[in-house]
DNA sequence: CGTCTTATTGAATTGTCTCAACATGCGTGG
DNA sequence: CCACGCATGTTGAGACAATTCAATAAGACG
């Protein structure tokens, strides 16, 4: 990604300025920006169509952007709030496959099979900017530069989802959950957002699908974590008093 | 992949027939196959430099062809044996992330940070193709067919991960296990090894550190699928003999 | 042929799940 | 704006699958 702007260095200065609306991410911190800014750079040659990258599309809490096995068309960014992505099970609950904060790209793999892999929800108000892949593809428009970025972006999921797959095989439900706060506030402070306190939109059952327990697990774990003055949690607000204290739970 | 093959029609037919040693995966059936074919092809131009692939290497069993934080490379496709990649623990007991059987790809998750996340190991005798990425940047030789199909590849991954997770989360020992025997032998199946019995090259500690189960498990477990006559597993030959029964349990 | 690693089997322990009751929050309509 | 009802979260007790520890058996390899 970094690499990706090195290349193209004249490009985010040439951007037009933006007016960020409370809790937006700015774009030089989003996930989309290498893309977007590949494409705001050649729309100067004019070779890129109308309608190829859309800018923040308001999402209400609840609502979906697309469904498991849709045709892909889209990934998507998101510019405020926050999504789950699950896989729809007939018996019950859903499988919860991961969860996009502010800056993060949803949709991506769709791209193997040209359908989405997973349902993408809003957990909140949200807002979305959508760039048309398929537009794209159709006009035999596809830059080395933008493939480039999707593969580094494709090539770090994997490596994350790997830590994800050790985790979840070798970690109690304490480690589980301290390492999985600590990666939220991570991933937000990457993004710019670097309030003490967050809104988490996910529900209890939604990290417990994620992670691989019990919801009830997950308030037990939390409470205690409360109790032991890690962290404080109130309804959906979250703020971590210890997060060394969590790093040496998750890391036993 | 199969898409790429299309759109290079003539690729495959002017393949220099090959020899193919016992237990070789033929290049037709092997994943590194969509890039070798454009390569090749290319080569008519001459804009390939020498020593970008590498063919059959061989790799003795317990060798490793590199290591966790090594700078990526290259990528490789096995052309006969199998491989295990693994996160190296200084606590015990290292985190096999995954199985390289015959016309697999190993490394490509090394393509975004530039460096290999994890440790691969030969399994048994083995010997692999070699693509040097790095040759091919620095050249600036970058096919965008190339790069499709690494992000084909990639997508793939992630959606069997995505799979892996699920599995992980919600399965029992029982279920990992068939599911882990069904997919096994599907992959082999799908490269062209089509033989009833297989050599599988890995440990029962192994098989548990992928699954997430302890490996006494593994064994109680395989043991009784041998005598519910699901399986015959002697040391390490492997032949399913329902692999119904093996479905029935795996999707429960 | 003996040694070292890997696999099997048994018995006791434990972390997490399930089931269940209760509490709290949230949105809706009156 | 409040009251109601449903969804979500908390807490407790019992059940159970898988782990751990341990002892033995069976291969692998020089």
């Amino acid at each position: 990604m970094e690499k990706l702007k090195k290349q193209i260095p004249h490009i985010g200065r040439r951007r037009v300025p933006e007016k960020l609306a409370a809790g937006e991410v700015a774009c030089q911190d989003c996930g989309m920006d290498p893309m977007c800014s590949i494409l705001e750079y050649a729309e100067e040659g004019s070779h890129v169509p109308e309608g190829v990258l859309l800018r923040r599309r308001q999402v209400a809490r609840g609502e979906t952007i697309f469904l498991k096995d849709d045709p892909f068309r889209s990934v998507f960014a998101v510019k405020s709030g926050s999504f789950k992505t699950y896989i729809p099970k007939v018996s019950g609950h859903d499988q919860v496959v991961g969860f996009h904060l502010i800056g993060e790209l949803i949709g991506m793999e769709g791209l193997s099979s040209q359908r989405y892999p997973y349902t993408a929800r809003a957990l909140q108000d949200s807002s979305v900017c959508e760039l048309r892949m398929e537009s794209l593809a159709e006009t035999g428009y596809l830059l080395e530069e933008l493939q480039r970025g999707i593969i580094s972006m494709l090539s770090a999921e994997v490596a994350f989802n790997h830590q994800l797959i050790t985790a979840l095989i070798h970690q109690s439900a304490d480690q589980r959950l301290a390492g999985f706060l600590l990666n939220l506030t991570k991933r937000l402070y990457s993004r710019g957002m670097r309030q003490v306190e967050f809104q988490i939109g996910m529900s209890r059952s939604d990290i417990g699908s994620y992670l691989g327990l019990a919801s009830e697990t997950v308030s037990r774990v939390l409470t205690r974590f409360q109790k032991n003055d890690l962290i404080q949690l109130r309804h959906k607000r979250l703020r971590l008093l210890d997060p060394d204290g969590l790093r040496e739970i998750a890391e036993h």
